[in-house]
DNA sequence: CATACATATGTGATCAACCACATGTATCAC
DNA sequence: GTGATACATGTGGTTGATCACATATGTATG
């Protein structure tokens, strides 16, 4: 597992990451609503994320969770300083918010730990 | 400083960056050097990497001298992360290697502490 | 098997990044 | 001043990323 570092260009996977990192795992529609945007653009980044080496899918039912791939080290510490404040802070806020707010979020029987 | 992490996007800035952290300080020619790039290539990913808020450069004579500015602790974890495997280790140490055989390489007082 | 739901991907258009090459600016030496 | 060295930037062309929209796949339910 080498991830690839070129895909950290854009916002949404920045943000997608570090929301994965905080969470464990979260299916597409729980991204869906936590990014505000459509899914066609969630599916695709995560194509992207997962070509990347960087997220693992496994599916349950008609879902896909996705969760922070096994990446070394050196992957850990960048993962640490997006979830510190390399994504913007009230953005990684707002989105753990919209997931809260999430009325029908699919139920899982281990839940965020943080 | 809110370093953009949109720059990370292409290989040769991150080695740049890996290579500030190691080194303290660089100028143009010895960045020319390590990467083994033209110099309008690296003055213009030292441009970007400037105004991205990654790096600083101080004018010494004719050479400008670049280091790593003052970045938050997040951008600290992710230069770590470059240094410790996010830039590909044969290649960080071929550039470092490139650097020792540069004959005519500019003298500083204080050299790389590492 | 038909239908609905969750997710994935094909396609064309637009926009931004990168490079090579040439040219511009700043500093020192004479 | 002239010339040389170190660095920066303007320009055009090409390639690559991203989006919106439509369509396809895969899974449960009845």
């Amino acid at each position: 597992m080498r991830p690839d570092l070129n895909v950290l260009a854009d916002p949404t996977r920045r943000t997608m990451l570090a929301l994965l990192t905080l969470e464990q795992e979260l299916c597409v529609c729980e991204l869906e609503v936590a990014l505000d945007q459509l899914q066609p653009i969630v599916s695709r980044q995560l194509a992207i994320l997962r070509n990347a080496e960087w997220v693992d899918g496994r599916r349950d039912g008609r879902r896909i969770y996705y969760r922070i791939g096994d990446v070394p080290p050196w992957a850990r510490a960048i993962l640490d300083g997006l979830t510190s404040g390399g994504v913007p802070p009230e953005e990684l806020r707002l989105a753990r918010r919209r997931l809260d707010d999430f009325v029908d979020r699919p139920i899982r029987l281990l839940r965020n730990a943080s």
